[in-house]
DNA sequence: GCACAATTCTGCACTGTGTGCAATGTTTGC
DNA sequence: GCAAACATTGCACACAGTGCAGAATTGTGC
């Protein structure tokens, strides 16, 4: 469902934005330890308690709402045939096209991580809704590939997806479009170092 | 720092596996959500503030304490020449011999996640401890290996290992020691898949 | 424009997590 | 058996998160 535009959903969103940055804000100047609800209400301008009306906990403000992949990217991808990390990434490609990425947030998420290494695992926790989506339609499309497996592939696709935006945050050149092949690259890489492949092609 | 063995270890030892057996019968009877620390300091026989003194919070008290790898097992790793995830694995299975697997335990941890699908992220967040340790020895061994890809392959063995213990605690007949192969085979296959290599040896 | 339906925001009361601190017990080394 | 080291506990407290019900706002049909 890619978002009605009515104008209520348009100020959700808006909303939803300005609480993630009032929470990044908080928590680059603070630490993010020192950064309470109330706090980020007060600067987000909405009451304590309608934060939790768009966010569940602290975390998920943190990460905000990232888009679901669209049911055009979910249909081909099923339906193709080829190498499956090729298309995974290609659908991978098209999602990120699809998706607004500010370099200024991911930074300061970045920068948070750095600072507070302990919130890594609870941030790719975070992107779980991702990860499952990816299993799904990993198993869906490769009959022949165990559920446990799918899921240990979309989770090592997020993570090096993840990894990927991080290096893009981080260059002032880097194309928004090379993100996806960057990724892909990365796991192609561990997928060498585990086939004990790692001096070729170097 | 293999455990000293006075009595005052050992009871501490003791102590945390009582708050965690406790922790794992009430979730399984009343689930994870209806499960306060409070009860859980009560099941166990010591104060609601003691609790915290043996895990910073109710997660880590599902997953319990696990002992890190010790200095024997890393030292012959990191000096080790040959292919990587063949040391990687060996190196587990020895770990693994050392600690004390618990099937009842596990059993149980593998239920709760079962019923609640949202503590599985949690649940490998709290693995962060082993997955932090992998990451470190693989960087060590191998300088060629970026720190991003030790990480997000040190990850991927976590969770591969966490997939095979609870293959083992669902089978009645698996033995403990084949574990490590469990897991080496499954980070195998994915490193098949991802070179499109999926029907060889078939 | 206007009523009224749907949705969203907010305040309030409440349960539960997690921490700091200081008093009180218990173990250990000597 | 004594003093230092460490473990347990109670208490007070700050903050996270939820349920509910009324106020405020926005969308819709006319």
């Amino acid at each position: 469902m890619p978002a009605r535009s009515t104008l209520r959903d348009r100020r959700r969103q808006q909303t939803a934005r300005e609480i993630q940055s009032a929470m990044l804000r908080l928590a680059v100047r603070d630490g993010y330890g020192a950064v309470t609800t109330e706090m980020i209400a007060t600067e987000a301008g909405i009451s304590p308690r309608t934060f939790f009306n768009y966010y569940p906990n602290k975390e998920a403000a943190l990460v905000g709402k990232s888009p679901e992949i669209g049911p055009d990217i979910t249909e081909s991808f099923r339906q193709g045939t080829g190498p499956l990390i090729k298309a995974l990434f290609e659908a991978l490609d098209r999602h990120l096209r699809d998706s607004y990425l500010n370099r200024d947030t991911i930074r300061m998420i970045d920068t948070l991580l750095e600072r507070s290494p302990e919130l890594v695992p609870q941030f790719y926790a975070s992107l779980q809704t991702l990860t499952a989506q990816l299993a799904e339609l990993i198993g869906q499309r490769q009959r022949a590939i165990g559920h446990h497996d799918a899921e240990l592939l979309a989770d090592m696709t997020t993570h090096a997806l993840a990894n990927a935006i991080r290096s893009w945050a981080q260059s002032e050149t880097m194309p928004e479009t090379d993100i996806a092949s960057h990724a892909r690259i990365q796991v192609e890489r561990i997928g060498a170092i585990i086939s004990d492949r790692q001096n070729e092609n170097a």
